[in-house]
DNA sequence: ATAAAACCTCAAGCATACTTGAGGTCTAGA
DNA sequence: TCTAGACCTCAAGTATGCTTGAGGTTTTAT
């Protein structure tokens, strides 16, 4: 039991063997292959696809993951701290997005109803404000 | 200035002409039209696009963030109480997911080296771990 | 009045992330 | 040993969300 096959990881993690291959193909997972050619999965690969699954979820493509699981190791079974580094690595990329969800929230939330329809006083019109003085106008929109 | 051409919205959004378009063919948007057919966007329309973005940007597909604007009057124009419903709905959404990612970490950092190569003890192999007992094995997978 | 810029529709094309299927090989249990 | 089931590769197909382009109309500034 030591030796995860395909069909094994695919019940567990519900993905399709040809979606597990296809990760193997972009470079998110790298499993041991038997004599004939069989992949052969280790729990830190299982690990792994329980990560891409969650950051898929949140909006990450494949190749951002295949970045962010670039910080463990190579060459050695990643350690509980390599683990702990990119989860809390992770878990502050979420909390920049989650401010730039609330500042939307915030800015817009004082152009409801505001009548106002001068370029010069309107948030909403206004580009320079759209993203907090950084001049361009489709600035928040790109930061969130 | 009370007119909004879908050549300013898309300048403020940074999204193409193409890209509206098509957001009110998949019915996220409905502007008027002009007696010749030219779009004229409302400041309620420039708010549901930089929401519609900010959603995108947490993995939420198009018609998902067309059954979350769905709360939103069809009739009126949404008032501040509207959009605070709505804006504190999906901050629950995303805490849900970010509970269910918290809950992975934890999960499986207990797992990380401890050598347990049996069903019955790893909570990697025991698929009734996976979801904290909900004996599907994917199942964690499925929430996130 | 006229010309540039902005707008229109409709159709085709593209990238991402799978899914399906054909045709064949390996492996484990009766 | 044989055969069902699990695995293999490779290629084609699908859904989503844009992007591009052809061909034409409307608006706006001079």
């Amino acid at each position: 039991m030591a030796e995860i096959s395909i069909g094994f990881l695919s019940k567990r993690s519900g993905l399709a063997h040809s979606t597990l291959r296809n990760y193997e193909d972009m470079g998110l997972l790298s499993p041991n292959q038997t004599r004939s050619g069989q992949r052969r999965y280790t729990k830190s690969d299982m690990r792994r696809v329980a990560f891409i699954k969650a950051a898929q979820s949140f909006g990450y493509t494949l190749p951002q993951i295949k970045e962010i699981l670039s910080i463990l190791p190579d060459k050695r079974t990643p350690t509980l701290g390599d683990w702990q580094t990119l989860s809390a690595n992770f878990k502050t990329e979420l909390d920049r997005k989650i401010r730039a969800l609330e500042k939307l929230r915030d800015t817009l939330d004082g152009c409801i109803g505001c009548g106002c329809l001068s370029l010069s006083t309107c948030q909403l019109y206004n580009k320079d404000d759209w993203a907090g003085q950084r001049g361009d106008g489709a600035q928040f929109l790109k930061e969130a």
